[in-house]
DNA sequence: AATTATAACGTAACCATTACGGTTTGTAAA
DNA sequence: TTTACAAACCGTAATGGTTACGTTATAATT
């Protein structure tokens, strides 16, 4: 889905340095489509850069959400991180057994709006969250 | 919209002692039709009752949560809560100024159910931001 | 009034996140 | 290719929201 991006062009273009470690972020999680958190980041880059300093990854995961590479969303308190689709505007369902993510393209914020007269939206927040196809099958 | 719910019997139905502190956190909630902070919760409570426990309020935040008297959101990685009206499925719209809340009633699930064929949709987070009437006129 | 289970207190621990001074490294210009 | 500089990174500590726990107080029940 997001295979032809080239994040060096955007980093780039936004004066970020192209670091081996930000691209080490970027393939973690152009490799797994679901939200991750900081601490799971941490432990795949610290296998590969051993004594990384979290504030690196907290300081890369932030300034990444910054420049659209990736999707930010709180999770118990917790925030989380996964790789950006940003060429439309979107919404997310979250497998809350797996993690994995799936887009969805409805999105009525004209209906609120208008169920809202007076006040202005400026922006919103919507989250799904269920079971996959497959995680289902896994109960059953 | 709330003040003929009898707060004491939804705490008696739970075996939730019904004290002092657990109606003045209520009476808060309800002179306050906004998200709240357990800090700014506490400030208020410890005025009334000098050296009361944080834990105090966070353990009651989170009881009256569980037995919905409150509803809970996360806003920038903290907790907050206001007073419930569940006696319906409904949304929030929340100012961004002034945090003042409006209940929107329109709700498409269904019609992300039908798109996100196979998955089960079990739960879902709709909030929508912006600027209130009376937060418009101020700028202006 | 006595009993018992829940609530609250005081305090400290926990944990995600952020901050900071010193060092290293990517980048672009000389 | 070397140099210069801003950005990135490291190591470590601080911050701040939240939770935990043993003890004491209080609401509800008998």
């Amino acid at each position: 889905m997001t295979e032809h991006v080239n994040y060096k062009e955007v980093l780039r273009s936004h004066n970020l340095k192209v670091t081996e470690k930000r691209l080490s972020i970027i393939e973690y999680f152009n490799d797994h489509n679901r939200y991750i958190s900081p601490k799971e980041v941490y432990e795949y880059m610290n296998a590969l850069y051993p004594g990384i300093s979290y504030d690196t990854i907290y300081r890369n995961l932030y300034t990444m959400y910054e420049v659209n590479i990736l999707e930010q969303s709180t999770f118990e308190g917790e925030l989380h991180y996964t790789i950006s689709c940003s060429d439309h505007h979107h919404h997310h369902f979250i497998c809350e057994k797996c993690g994995l993510i799936k887009v969805v393209h409805y999105c009525p914020v004209d209906t609120w709006q208008n169920e809202l007269e007076g006040v202005k939206i400026n922006s919103h927040k919507i989250e799904l969250y269920g079971l996959c196809t497959k995680c289902q099958k896994k109960i059953a």
